[in-house]
DNA sequence: TCTGGGGTCCTAGGACCC
DNA sequence: TCTGGGGTCCTAGGACCC
């Protein structure tokens, strides 16, 4: 049977979260900020209308947030993946084939729906805001980078109401003609513009361009991003996230660091969110990378380094690693500096099943300690709340967090910031 | 005063081996 | 004086995504 995929592409997914709690919000300009308040990472169509392009620093927009009346919010990731849970889970509803594809993005497979393709998208999209007030996009078509393009279309084109599909449309070839070649799901900047220095300029021309060609030029990711405009499915449904293979937990702080011991709380407390990470998905790292630097749009001394680790066995025991990480951090360190930024990244990492105890491991005992901590610390902070238990040398004050200044309540997932309706 | 964080895949080139 | 050929593994870097 033909593969029929399906495009769920929420709009503008974190303005769209902080309006479902704050009605004022709507129609008015708002924009979401990234970590440590740096730059425009969501944006309502009113506040893109006016010209505020996808990463504007925030710093440089407050004339025109003054001049506007544009509302501004820090990431509210606490609040934004919850919502993303529920939409996910009303999807799932829906189909049972289906991939999440980000934290606003899921591609479904509709193959062997039998009713109107276009009419089942509509009951998705309007009960996805029913439920849970995000509204969406939808694309249907035969490749997954085909439903892409088609949620843009429906998206951008108001008199399709949100849901546009490909299949059995009479008008691809001038469809495809009017989509910039950038446009393209695969296609960024750079491969953009060498395609337009060949005569390449829509996603039209992309699909008929020499396969020779794009592979040369654009590696065989390339070719297959336009064998998919062809509607040959090339990129399948992955249903089930394949554990990643490496892990990378960093922050800038707030404030510029340059003591030695605070960089080590803040180590500290990534290295404890990446082992996290690594027992959540049921794995162990091999190799640790500790790498910081200082802020690179300054005019002052500038240094950044980073430094390797290789483990003899694949741990995620948080005080294992954090001692490690310290170790390494304080060979690469360089004192007289202004550090912006610290981080860490896990790689060569291993599945739980896969570790071999070696065979004269002395300190069997030991291990299963370890693991039975980590254990009732995970289980604790599910609990309780992240953090409920930490690790001491991940510091109390934290004078170098981000900054979140224009943070909204954790409408969701708090029960102190429920939000309360007056009579 | 102020510029994010976390991933994936592919390729070229060097080291090393027979 | 001559400067093989093929294979594998690893790494760094470049491209992309949200």
């Amino acid at each position: 049977m033909k593969k029929i995929f399906a495009l769920v592409d929420c709009n503008n997914f974190y303005v769209s979260c902080e309006r479902v709690f704050n009605p004022s919000l709507l129609n008015k300009p708002v924009i979401v900020l990234s970590n440590n308040d740096g730059n425009v990472v969501a944006r309502s169509n009113e506040a893109k209308k006016m010209g505020i392009p996808f990463g504007a620093p925030y710093f440089k927009l407050n004339e025109l947030i003054k001049k506007h009346g544009i509302r501004v919010f820090s990431s509210n990731y606490t609040l934004y993946g919850d919502m993303s849970r529920r939409v996910m889970d009303t999807l799932e509803r829906f189909t049972p084939e289906m991939e999440i594809y980000s934290i606003d993005e899921a591609f479904l497979s509709l193959k062997g729906i039998d009713h109107d393709l276009t009419k089942y998208a509509i009951d998705i999209k309007s009960q996805i805001k029913q439920w849970t007030g995000i509204p969406v996009s939808i694309g249907i078509a035969p490749t997954k980078t085909l439903a892409k393009l088609a949620s843009t279309i429906a998206k951008n084109d108001r008199s399709f109401k949100g849901v546009f599909s490909f299949i059995n449309h009479t008008q691809i070839n001038s469809l495809l003609d009017r989509i910039d070649v950038k446009e393209v799901w695969g296609i960024g900047e750079k491969y953009s513009k060498k395609l337009n220095k060949n005569g390449i300029y829509t996603a039209l021309h992309l699909r008929d361009a020499d396969d020779k060609w794009l592979s040369r030029e654009l590696t065989i990711m390339g070719l297959r991003t336009a064998m998919e405009l062809r509607g040959i499915s090339c990129f399948k449904l992955e249903e089930i996230p394949p554990p990643k293979k490496g892990i990378v937990c960093s922050r800038s702080f707030g404030r510029p660091v340059e003591n030695l011991d605070e960089l080590k709380e803040a180590l500290a407390s990534h290295v404890s969110r990446g082992c996290k990470k690594l027992r959540d998905q049921k794995s162990a790292a091999l190799i640790i990378t500790v790498f910081l630097s200082t802020n690179r749009f300054k005019e002052e001394p500038q240094y950044s380094n980073n430094g390797t680790y290789h483990l003899t066995d694949p741990s995620s025991y948080t005080p294992a690693l954090i001692y490690q990480s310290c170790k390494i951090l304080e060979k690469i360190y360089r004192g007289g500096y202004r550090y912006k930024k610290i981080g860490i990244a896990f790689s060569e990492i291993i599945e739980e099943a896969d570790i071999q105890n070696p065979l004269f491991a002395l300190n069997q005992d030991n291990k299963e300690r370890s693991r039975t901590l980590m254990h009732t610390i995970d289980t604790i902070n599910k609990a309780m709340g992240k953090n409920t238990l930490h690790f001491a040398s991940e510091g109390i004050k934290k004078t170098w967090k981000m900054k979140r200044s224009f943070l909204s309540k954790r409408y969701t997932t708090h029960w102190q910031e429920i939000p309360v309706i007056k009579g």
